[in-house]
DNA sequence: GCTTGACCTGGAGTAAACTCCAGGTGGTAT
DNA sequence: ATACCACCTGGAGTTTACTCCAGGTCAAGC
């Protein structure tokens, strides 16, 4: 199945904007049609998917423009798309066990919080 | 003990226009000298400390402000200020929740990776 | 008494990642 | 054939949270 950007805006949820933004930025890379119209595909939907969970673990868009170029080399950079997943891999898990730290330092504020009230409430 | 800013920036790690910067979108409140310098004390690094915590978690500095706000009109609002790092909390979860969801994510992307190299290797 | 260094102000500039706009084209429904 | 709508482009504008700058003040050391 292929789509024009109008839809492909739908099914993916990013919008029609970023979706031209992105391939300016070279994250995407769209067909065109006989009247130069992007052409979207399913597997543009699948990468575009990993990209915004790319996104959403913080990766900066020039990281993100690296990872579809070797992409885009084929299977001879799988190595390389490897290692920049594993140091990804370790900058998710330390965020991870950061906001792990952010939540018990909240429920210790939240805790004196809740013993100021009662001591104020007698 | 008090401070003058350029200490205090280097106390508080936080630089000594983003202090000025805090202070005119009211996130602190800053006492002058008689010659207008700012003075900082104790109280306010542990104000600014938690300040730097919840940017951390993502809070917005609007929202930082009606924090600081309610603190400056002392402990009338202390239930106010429990239930805002209540909603806080809730966020903070979530999104503990979502980074060990993204981390098993990309173990699955890199299993398949993994498997994809060995098997172009052979 | 003059220089120096840390401080002051208002306002402009920056970076990242969009988001919007004006002016134009192509295919289709009436 | 004309209206309409989705699409196109280049470029300007937006948002958030700073960061930098020019021009000025003040207290201390020489």
């Amino acid at each position: 199945m292929s789509y024009l950007i109008g839809e492909f805006s739908r099914l993916s949820g990013i919008s029609i904007d970023t979706l031209r933004y992105y391939e300016k930025e070279k994250l995407i890379a769209v067909n065109r049609n006989s009247s130069g119209r992007r052409i979207f595909t399913d597997a543009d939907l699948q990468w575009i998917s990993f990209i915004k969970r790319l996104k959403e673990t913080g990766m900066p868009i020039q990281q993100i423009r690296r990872y579809a170029f070797l992409r885009g080399q084929g299977d001879s950079t799988l190595r390389e798309r490897l290692t920049l997943l594993k140091n990804h891999r370790a900058f998710v898990l330390e965020q991870k066990r950061i906001w792990e730290e952010h939540l018990s330092h909240l429920d210790q504020k939240m805790e004196f919080y809740e013993k100021k009230i009662a001591a104020s409430e007698k």
